[in-house]
DNA sequence: GCATAAAGTTAAGCCTGCTTAACTAAAAAG
DNA sequence: CTTTTTAGTTAAGCAGGCTTAACTTTATGC
């Protein structure tokens, strides 16, 4: 039974991990003057691509409203852009600028920051170690969504 | 120059489970009734232990306006407590209270399920590697601060 | 084709977080 | 002992997110 031993590893780096992500990324969302909803959108975007507005509302749990809402202010921040679908005219195409692909790669540079310094003071087999390990979470935890 | 591929790696697993634990995370607070600021305090005392009014703004960026308030929603909730500090009377020392730690546990698990999904899919080897890697990581972060 | 459903938008109103400013009380400095 | 600094609270007011409700426009079912 070495599953409780493993649900125990990876609670106590989750734990300590989200709490530090958290609060950079809470941190970085403020200096650009977004709220986390907005940067939360974007990051929505980053990482699902693009998708109608309805989507976002379901992904967050709020109404259609609020999130028609949000979004226009991302559209007049320049951040994402809004067209209309050819497939169906009632939907919106909502995809990331540029503008809005920088600015989500420079919080992520942040956030990254203090893991790269953590890589610095491992030796060269802990971090084979940790890589072969990081891929294989990677990979089984995009396979299941 | 393992760093490269090693910093692939971590990131690669940062983006994935940072989104899903952020939406996991945000869900729960909003099920729970409280808003994010409040719940992060409350996983701030979590982590940081006890500490006092002071402590919060600066770990959120607030004022202590803003800090004394929210505190003031979870002690009335009966989440936190705040007591005098026998050493500073100006200052309080503000704890979780059982019911504030019971929530925070519940929160927890539910965010930890999605990766014991995970766990039931690993090979017993791969196992092997990724609580290795963990305990690397999470001492080495546990070091840092 | 006509009724109904679906995707978004807009506006009104509420609640919350946050800031500034004025305050209390305790500790530190001189 | 008086002055100044520090920790926290309170109130007023603004900004933002979110909801409901009414609406427009496009697609779907019969």
């Amino acid at each position: 039974m070495k599953s409780l031993e493993f649900e125990q590893a990876i609670r106590s780096w989750m734990d300590i991990f989200m709490h530090r992500s958290m609060r950079s990324w809470h941190l970085f969302a403020k200096s650009t003057g977004l709220s986390m909803p907005q940067f939360s959108i974007l990051m929505q975007l980053h990482h699902r691509g693009d998708c109608g507005i309805g989507d976002i509302g379901e992904s967050f749990d709020i109404t259609n409203a609020a999130a028609s809402q949000l979004v226009d202010k991302l559209v007049q921040s320049g951040l994402i852009q809004r067209e209309e679908d050819p497939n169906d005219r009632r939907a919106k195409r909502l995809s990331l600028t540029d503008k809005g692909r920088k600015l989500i790669r420079q919080g992520m540079e942040e956030r990254h920051r203090w893991v790269d310094r953590l890589a610095a003071e491992l030796t060269a087999q802990e971090r084979d170690t940790v890589i072969e390990a990081l891929r294989i979470l990677t990979e089984r935890a995009k396979q299941e969504n």
